[in-house]
RNA sequence: CGCGGUGUGGAGCAGCUAGGUAGCUCGUCGGGCUCAUAACCCGAAGGUCGUUGGUUCAAAUCCAGCCGCCGCAA
């Protein structure tokens, strides 16, 4: 088949992978605009980009593909190009039906959550975040709703219970390359079987925002786990910042202990709203590099019963 | 020219402001203690102090350039 295909982040590039080693053609890829990004303000390609120029492919970068000059001329390129179908996998741009309805087999999309739960922008944050134990990734048919379409296959994985963002990303990114595979081979061999998603379970995951970060330690030490798991927690030692980026739970209590506060500095433990301690595994201070706790402990004497979270 | 931090034995840090024997915690290796140990005691190895140049009798430390890593903002 002859395959457009659409992307931006890294989560992506497995997908655009399994396209480049498949038997089809990629006859385009289309990414969002270099931005200014980065320390220095350093125009930075998108990872699909950089994958893309590497397998030497066409790589369109338009504006948007509803109004204005690039989507017309986007317009041209695609009816050009006539592909059979059309890859979608976070490109961060809503699609218009003009191109949903070009290819033969229409537009799919590989989407992070097991549909119809978690549509929208952030799936993967989304499920850490609310302590679920399962997740997957869904191929599905692309209709005008935000990830509303016809479900093609899914693929679904437990998520382990100090598992993070960034390692279930990772997990989840190379699955979405094999559910495309598998779904471009039903299309090839017509047998698909959509299914259509039931609104009534479905519930999006929205943008995730630099507040939620935060860690609020008069919260319970699972949702605080969780914060930290799905977000990245950040809080606030000795007037600075520090990023936590691991954490695990246990069954030790202090109730005597303020919420925040440093109860035990051998392993960087600290009381939660419900009386119980978490233990911060991995962290990162400013201007330092990550590192696991005991690294970190090595070169910084914590103080028992500092508050953590606390400003100046 | 977005703002800022940082680069010191294998790991994480101190030392730099007021230049002049390389320090701490841990790890590694050897020995000891112990029924035993990731515990304790004794000892040892291991560092061109990111890099280049400058100032100086003397630079980890002061000055300039370069490279690397990172936080914030976008």
């Amino acid at each position: 088949m002859k395959i457009v295909f659409m992307g931006t982040p890294d989560f992506a590039v497995p997908c655009l992978k399994t396209l480049a080693e498949s038997s089809h053609e990629v006859a385009a890829v289309f990414t969002q605009p270099d931005k200014p990004r980065g320390r220095g303000n350093k125009m930075i390609p998108t990872p699909v980009k950089a994958a893309a120029v590497e397998y030497g492919f066409d790589v369109y970068q338009p504006l948007s593909l509803r109004k204005g000059e690039d989507a017309e001329n986007s317009m041209k390129v695609l009816r050009d190009i006539a592909p059979d179908l059309i890859v979608v996998t976070a490109y961060g741009q809503i699609l218009p039906k003009e191109v949903l309805e070009l290819p033969k087999f229409g537009c799919i999309n590989i989407h992070a959550s097991l549909l119809p739960a978690y549509r929208g922008a952030a799936p993967i944050n989304w499920v850490i975040l609310n302590g679920e134990t399962e997740t997957g990734v869904t191929s599905m048919q692309m209709a005008e709703g935000l990830d509303t379409g016809d479900m093609l296959i899914k693929k679904s994985t437990k998520i382990g219970e100090n598992e993070t963002y960034e390692e279930l990303y990772a997990r989840l990114s190379a699955m979405g390359g094999e559910v495309l595979s598998e779904t471009l081979a039903a299309i090839e061999n017509g047998t698909l079987s959509p299914e259509v998603q039931d609104d009534s379970l479905s519930c999006y995951s929205p943008m995730i925002t630099k507040e939620m970060s935060a860690l609020d330690f008069s919260k319970t030490a699972a949702l605080i786990h969780n914060t930290i798991r799905g977000v990245t927690g950040f809080t606030m030692l000795e007037g600075k910042r520090l990023k936590v980026l691991g954490s695990v739970l246990s069954d030790k209590s202090a109730p005597d202990a303020e919420n925040g506060e440093i109860v035990d500095t051998e392993a960087f433990g600290v009381k939660c709203g419900d009386g119980k301690i978490i233990f911060f595994t991995e962290v990162q201070a400013e201007g330092k590099k990550r590192m696991g706790t005991a690294d970190f402990l090595r070169g910084k004497k914590l103080t028992k019963g500092d508050i953590l979270g606390a400003e100046g």
